[in-house]
DNA sequence: CGGAGACGTTAGCGTTTCGTAAGATTCGTA
DNA sequence: TACGAATCTTACGAAACGCTAACGTCTCCG
C-alpha cells in the first residue's frame, strides 16, 4: 500500500516515545463530547492527557501541567482561542494544534499566523487528530532533539540520536531515515526481542499496512551497513520464530 | 507461531498470505453489494470471512465464529451498530472497525466512544478498508503477546521473558521459540501440574489438533538443554499418570 | 525530464524447527 | 517378577522461517 509520507529527520513513533517518557497533551475544548472522545483516543496512543474547558483555565493548567503539546479549540467561552494561543506562545515553544469550526479559511490563516503548528477543521476524525498530534510532536522532538535524544554506545558502535548519525570502528556510517529509526529503536531497547510486527508499530507510521517482510529487508540493509560480517551479525541478532533483537 | 494449523485442501487466497495463520473477520453489513465487495477483498488478502446482515445475527455469529476482527456497519436494521459494538466490547477485546455513512462526524465520535479501534467512512475504497484491517489486526496481535514479560529465577536457572533468553550455571542456553514458550509457561506456574493437553492449549495455537506426544518430545528437548542430568531432571518433573510440572 | 536514492514488494532458496511414528525403556501394580 | 500402560528416545520428512537478490514505484534534485 501507500507507505505513508515520512519526512526526513523524523525521529520515532509516538508509541516509542510513550515507552521512554510519557508525553503530555493539554486539551482545551468546551464541548464535553468532543473533549472526552479526543481524550480517550490520545490516551490510547499512550499520552498523558489533561482537559480544560475554558481559556483562562487553559493558561492555568498550562503552567501547572507543562504539556508537550496543546490541542486548542478556536471557539472558547471567556477567552478566545486566538488569544490563548498567543499567550502560550509568548512564554514557550510548546506546539499547538488548533481546532477550528467549519473550514473557514480565514480562521485557518489567522491561526497559523498566531503560531499554531497545525490545525484541524471540525468536523474532524479523532483519528486524524491523533495522527496530527503524533506528527507535530515528532517535529517538536526534533527541534529540541538534543534534550530528548541520547547517544547509545555499544563496543565500537555509536548511535547518536540527536545527530542521527552512526559511527563504526571504520568511521561514519550513512543510514537512511528508516534504517536509523529502526536501529535507534532496537538499540534503545537492547536485549529485548521484538516481533516484526512490533517493530512496524514502533518504527513505521500508524496507518502502515505493509508486509512484515519489509522489516526483514530493512534489517538486512542495516546489517550490510553496520555489521563487519553481515551473515554473522554481532549486533542485530535474529531470534528464530520470534523476530530480532539488538545484542548490547 | 502456528504449527500444523494449516488445513489441507483449503484454497489459500493470495500466495503471499499462505505463510500466515488464517485470521477471521466478521463483516456486519446489510447492503449486499458492499458486503460482497468487502468480503471478496478480504478473502483475497487471505482472511477467513463471514458475513451477516443484522445486529442480532452479528452477535450470534460473533459467539460462534469467534472472529479476530469485526467490520461493523453503523447503520443496521433491527439493532443499531452502536449497540452491537457495545455488546461485543462488553465480552471481548476483539477489535472493531466501524463503517459510517458519509462523514457524519457525530457518528464517528460516538463510534469511538464505544471502543471501535478504527472507522472508515462511506464511500470507501475496499483497498483502504483492507489496509485498515491489516493494520488494526497487527496492533491487536502485538498487544496480546507483549503483555506479561517477567524474569523468572530458580536456583541457577534464569528465564528472561523480554529477552527470551535462558541462563544456566553453565551460561546461556539456546532454546527454540517453542521450547522457550513451553518453559516460560511451566516456570511461570511453577509447582503446578499440567496434563499434556493443558500444555498444548496453553502453549500451542488454539486450533492445533496434534497429539499429545508432541509435548512429550518438547519436554525431552528442553530437558536435554537445561537439565544437568536429563534422565534425572531437577526442574522439569514428570508426574506419572498426569503430565509435567516445573519444580521451583 | 532524467537519474539517483529510498523504500516496499516479491520470489526462490537454504536452513531450522517441528510433529509424528515407531521402537525402547521405565513405572506402577498384581 | 511379570505385565500393561505410560513415558522416553530417536530419526526423518515436511513445513515454517529467514535470507537474499532482484524489481518496481515514488520522491527528490539537478
Amino acid at each position: 500500500m501507500c507507505p505513508g509520507s515520512r519526512r526526513m529527520g523524523e525521529v520515532i513513533g509516538a508509541d516509542t516515545m510513550a515507552a521512554m517518557a510519557e508525553q503530555k497533551v493539554l486539551i482545551v475544548e468546551d464541548e464535553p463530547m468532543v473533549a472526552e472522545v479526543v481524550e480517550r483516543y490520545l490516551r490510547r496512543d499512550g499520552y498523558q492527557v489533561q482537559t480544560v474547558a475554558s481559556g483562562p483555565a487553559a493558561l492555568d493548567e498550562f503552567s501547572r501541567f507543562r504539556p508537550d503539546l496543546v490541542v486548542l479549540d478556536l471557539m472558547l467561552p471567556g477567552l478566545d482561542g486566538r488569544e490563548v494561543c498567543r499567550r502560550i506562545r509568548a512564554r514557550s515553544q510548546t506546539p499547538v494544534i488548533m481546532l477550528t469550526a467549519r473550514s473557514d479559511e480565514v480562521d485557518k490563516l489567522v491561526g497559523l499566523e498566531l503560531g499554531a503548528d497545525d490545525y484541524v477543521t471540525k468536523p474532524f476524525s479523532p483519528r486524524e487528530l491523533a495522527a496530527r498530534v503524533k506528527a507535530v510532536l515528532r517535529r517538536a522532538v526534533d527541534r529540541r532533539s538534543e534534550l530528548d535524544t541520547e547517544v547509545l554506545q555499544f563496543d565500537r558502535l555509536r548511535v547518536d540520536g540527536a545527530a542521527r548519525s552512526v559511527e563504526d570502528e571504520r568511521g561514519r556510517v550513512q543510514l537512511t531515515a528508516r534504517e536509523f529509526d529502526l536501529l535507534y529503536y532496537l538499540a534503545g531497547h537492547a536485549g529485548h526481542v521484538f516481533t516484526r510486527n512490533q517493530l512496524m508499530d514502533a518504527v513505521w507510521d500508524y496507518e502502515f499496512a505493509g508486509d512484515a517482510s519489509t522489516v526483514t529487508v530493512h534489517v538486512r540493509r542495516l546489517r550490510a551497513k553496520i555489521e563487519a560480517d553481515p551473515s554473522r551479525p554481532r549486533y542485530l541478532k535474529t531470534v528464530w520464530g520470534m523476530g530480532y533483537k539488538f545484542e548490547p
